[in-house]
DNA sequence: ATTGCATGACTATTTTAATCGCCATATCTT
DNA sequence: AAGATATGGCGATTAAAATAGTCATGCAAT
């Protein structure tokens, strides 16, 4: 029945650390499940596999969820994310567009 | 016919730098789309929309991916989720197990 | 310049998520 | 303690994601 997907723990920890985090937000400003759940727009069951940190759940649920109790994202609590994205964008424009396997150059060393 | 959901330019931006983040880590590693998708055990399609910062992936592709290609989740500083899962449990311990409406609690704090 | 492979994008199909409704349990308020 | 409501969980239905496959374009190395 189930497809049982393998997620590292890493994942695992990283999303049921970030459940906890919405639950706690959500509480903290004292609103029910089903209040947030319409304040993002989704079903209160959705919102509790959130809550637990249910990997299957869209990740554009889970994010809109998260900001609206204040939760912030990955490493973004500093800086503006617009600028993150910036930044990223010069980076990979120092890049080649297409990855190639060369034939056997030796120069393969990133940090 | 769509559903067409509404989301916040936080959450889209979010998913967009998380999205380029990815990209960026996995051409330092030189790995094709092909090669990520597979480490991932996922399809390249789905791939693609990660990279593109979609935000109906489900949360534990993404994180997937994003944890194979290097890109710290949260505050990499943590280098252990486990003990910042500890301290939101010890954070929500403190608070009542159901939120109650009749307050009428001006009390909103920020995170 | 040519060739080979990476990438972008699209379709059709299968698989799974998201929702809805309901009931049980827990727990807050009076 | 009683009443009210928040939460947890489950089954059935609907909506959408994930996949495989293919084609076109483009870049990269030869």
């Amino acid at each position: 029945m189930t497809k049982d997907r393998i997620y590292s723990s890493y994942t695992r920890e990283a999303a049921s650390l970030l459940g906890k985090q919405i639950r706690l937000g959500r509480k903290q400003r004292k609103w029910t499940e089903q209040e947030l759940a319409e304040r993002a727009g989704l079903s209160r069951a959705t919102l509790q596999k959130i809550e637990k940190g249910d990997l299957s759940v869209a990740l554009g649920l889970v994010f809109e969820v998260a900001s609206l109790v204040g939760v912030p994202l990955f490493d973004s609590g500093s800086a503006r994310l617009a600028s993150h994205i910036a930044r990223t964008d010069d980076k990979l424009a120092l890049l080649p567009s297409a990855v190639r396997k060369p034939g056997k150059v030796p120069v393969d060393d990133d940090f």
